[in-house]
DNA sequence: AACTTGTGATTTTTT
DNA sequence: ATCACAAGTT
């Protein structure tokens, strides 16, 4: 709350608290907006010519740094709010600059008419020039849900059995393509023939083909069509990099191929262009993003300055070392260090548990000490790695009576009552819109199955109509038994007489009585089940939502992009999210459960992506230590359910990296935790002290943790033996053995695989090898899977 | 068309 | 263990 960044400050047009130089410059109508800028943030603000690089560490002033540049350009009359581009990830992020700039620069701010998401400015952009890309502007933007609905579709016409490939598959698979910027035409022939026995690269097309008839895009599709018609139009090119004088980026590090080919594209025009990220916060690498683009961006944007942000005005000093000590163990990072004139403050601390029973419970103790001591709930958080890990600490603060709130969840909008009330409304609004009529066609059930839908689409297609018009036709004839055809007569009646009230009604009245005529309110309050009441207030809340729009079509519009969750407060509650969720998030005390090889670092990150896996779950971590203001507390339990099964588990390596001489290392309230393999590890230490902060002496150490364990001498006997044989032990070998050594099967290679039987190996990559298998096709599979087969 | 049983998967998440 | 989803049954 003492954020030193606080913009009270600059906005308020009273005297200023900067001193005589900075009162009169205010005084002069001097740039007041630069007062309190370190050295480092004042020359990222001040660079606005050419291309720049900020690589913002955690708690630096990024945000700070963003919108002063902004108001900045505007102040200096560099350009005007419209000539300037400010793209974010979130609609969160983009709300958050607005609001700041609007605080600096006034109202002028709130104008800026292209500070937004990548997907909303491609939108916008896109709807201006839809038909040099074979849509109509009034195209409707698919969710994921829509997206796996059509997949499903296509899958069936080509035959395919969609439960040996699955349409969420493919729906992923098209994702990473289209995040890389690939059209089918450009999809490797490999990767193409990856999917279904060699259909993917025809089934990518299909689904295009039908996106275009629909005359819908994913999300996916309004970058890479918005890159198209850059390509394919340079006039219109021109027009947009003639535009945007000013071009700023934040959390570059999180960019996917895409992004950066459309970023770069609009940069060639006048090379003012400035990103901002920190490559040690790179965490989103398994949906696109490639840090990559961040670690060239000097080579790619040539002349660029690249300034350093590292004075952290968050953490305290043990804090940073530790997340320092950390990050320090990634390979492939530009390098920053940050440091702090605040206070060395508490050492984070390590506690090991019996199990994760044991670790709610004395996370919750330790909150509800602190907050005796006076600490308020909001601020604290609790960050995990896993979503299930959520659960336990639920149950156990429920029990105690802690306030508490879940971050993340399901969005707002992705609750199936928001889409099919939505549906309802598409249905209405826009008749062409098949995906919506069939999500609601029998919901609430009105006796109309597969069979009659059936009827409907092949009408459809042969009269090249959309399902609604074919229900219109096929009512009036005799195909469509009795029963049905009189459900489907009072549904499109229905439609139209909702249809009629558009304009006539408001808005938010009118779906009110959608949801009522139609019987879908009905069907909520017929059910018994728990959720049933919640998820009518959920249909109040849409339509208490929708009635700030001034009509239905700006609603849709707004709606397929951004809508976001309400929760109105309820008092200070602790927060429990995963870290990915809290990245740009601070707390007091952040609590840190589940450092366990195999949780954290999650066991999958490691097989898909083996050493840039662990490297992106260090990030992680890193991000997870860096949100701490004062207390950063980690927890490891010697014992988890996982799948329903009780297993064993060891502290996480990160737990090894921490530097020791900032850590705190705590005895469990039970004594139960340092039985068995904790004890050997963390005894370690205290007593070896600097010498184990080398990464050789660790890595040998932990080769010989097996022979120490099974000598039984000096930690728990038969209970580490059996710890140390499994997991854990396979993931240091594969790791260290592997990245260094290459493959031990070549390619061309015969192999046999318990699942897949025969194949040949297609390529190797480290330890994971791509195999064509005889029956099975091509797959992905670790070395360690497969035996040679001569 | 609605209900029942069986199967498989089960990190992270935005737009 | 648990849940979602899909094929099989009534």
């Amino acid at each position: 709350m003492t954020d030193p960044f606080s913009l009270s400050e600059t906005d308020a047009p009273a005297p200023q608290p900067g001193g005589i130089a900075a009162r009169a410059r205010a005084a002069a109508g001097g740039r007041r907006y630069l007062d309190g800028l370190n050295p480092e943030q004042r020359a990222a603000v001040e660079a606005i010519d050419g291309p720049v690089l900020v690589l913002a560490g955690a708690g630096t002033g990024k945000t700070r740094v963003l919108t002063t540049r902004i108001a900045h350009i505007l102040a200096e009359g560099r350009a005007r709010a419209h000539e300037i581009l400010a793209v974010t990830f979130t609609n969160k992020a983009a709300r958050e600059m607005r609001d700041r700039v609007a605080l600096l620069a006034g109202p002028v701010g709130e104008g800026m008419p292209w500070l937004g998401t990548f997907h909303a400015i491609s939108t916008k952009i896109l709807r201006r020039h839809a038909e040099l890309v074979g849509l109509k502007s009034s195209f409707t933007i698919l969710d994921t849900d829509d997206q796996i609905r059509l997949l499903k579709q296509v899958l069936k016409a080509e035959d395919i059995d969609d439960k040996r490939w699955p349409a969420r598959s493919l729906a992923y698979q098209i994702d990473a393509w289209k995040n890389r910027g690939l059209d089918p035409a450009h999809v490797p022939a490999g990767e193409a023939a990856a999917f279904a026995n060699g259909k993917g690269g025809r089934l990518y097309a299909l689904y295009q083909e039908r996106l275009k008839i629909l005359n819908a895009a994913d999300f996916g599709d309004l970058l890479l069509e918005t890159l198209r018609l850059f390509k394919e139009n340079p006039d219109v090119l021109k027009q947009y990099q003639d535009r945007f004088k000013y071009m700023l980026v934040d959390e570059y590090q999180d960019t996917n191929t895409v992004q950066y080919l459309w970023l770069r594209l609009l940069a060639q025009g006048r090379h003012n262009v400035c990103c901002v990220g920190d490559d040690d916060q790179s965490i989103y690498g398994w949906r696109g993003a490639e840090v990559d683009n961040i670690l060239r961006f000097e080579s790619d944007f040539p002349g660029a300055k690249v300034i350093r942000l590292e004075r952290n005005y968050r953490s305290t000093g043990h804090i940073l070392a530790v997340a320092a000590g950390l990050i320090a163990h990634n390979q492939g990072r530009l390098g920053k260090t940050l440091f702090t004139d605040d206070e060395a403050g508490l050492m984070p601390t390590v506690t090991g548990v019996w199990d994760s029973e044991e670790e709610a419970r004395g996370i919750g103790e330790e909150i509800e000490q602190l907050a005796r001591k006076g600490h308020a709930y909001d601020e604290v958080a609790i960050l995990v790695r896993a979503s299930f890990q959520m659960r336990e600490f639920e149950e156990r603060f429920i029990t105690l009576g802690l306030p508490y709130r879940v971050i993340g969840g399901p969005r707002f909008y992705e609750r199936a009552e928001i889409r099919d009330a939505l549906a309802y409304l598409r249905c209405v609004a826009q008749p062409a819109d098949d995906l919506a009529f069939e999500r609601i066609y029998n919901t609430p059930r009105r006796g109309l199955g597969e069979s009659t839908l059936q009827q409907l689409h092949e009408y459809g297609r042969l009269q090249r109509v959309p399902l609604i018009e074919a229900a219109r036709f096929m009512i009036e004839t005799d195909e469509i038994k009795p029963k049905q055809r009189q459900a489907l007569r009072d549904l499109l009646a229905n439609f139209s007489r909702w249809a009629s009230l558009i304009g006539e009604k408001p808005h938010g009245e009118l779906t009110e009585m959608i949801l009522e005529e139609s019987g879908y309110t009905d069907m909520w309050r017929k059910d018994r089940t728990a959720e049933a009441a919640g998820r009518l207030e959920n249909l109040k809340e849409l339509v208490r939502a929708m009635e700030e729009f001034p009509d239905l079509a700006a609603f849709l519009e707004h709606i397929s992009l951004v809508m976001e969750a309400e929760t109105k407060d309820a008092g200070p509650r602790v927060s429990i999210m995963t870290l990915h969720a809290a990245k740009g998030l601070e707390f007091e005390t952040v609590f840190l459960p589940g450092w366990e090889e195999g949780l954290f670092p999650h066991q999958r990150s490691l097989d898909e992506s083996g050493r840039a896996g662990l490297e992106e779950e260090r990030r992680l971590a890193y991000v997870g230590i860096t949100r701490a203001r004062r207390r950063a507390k980690i927890y490891f339990a010697t014992n988890r359910r996982i799948h329903g099964l009780w297993q064993t588990t060891i502290p996480s390596r990160f737990l090894d990296e921490l530097p020791p001489d900032h850590v705190e290392v705590v005895e469990a309230a039970t004594g139960a935790a340092y039985g068995g393999y904790a004890q050997s590890r963390f005894a370690n230490m205290d007593s070896f002290g600097s010498t184990y902060g080398t990464p050789g002496w660790r890595r040998a150490q932990r080769r010989t943790e097996e022979t120490r364990a099974e000598s039984g001498a000096s930690s728990g006997g038969g209970f580490a033996r059996k710890t140390s044989q499994r997991g854990p032990m396979q993931i240091e070998g594969e790791l260290i053995a592997k990245s260094s050594a290459s493959s031990a099967f070549a390619k061309g290679a015969r192999v046999f695989h318990q699942k897949f039987g025969y194949g040949a190996v297609a390529a190797v990559d480290g330890n994971k090898l791509t195999v064509d298998f005889d029956k099975a096709g091509r797959k992905m599979v670790l070395e360690s899977f497969v035996e040679a087969k001569g």
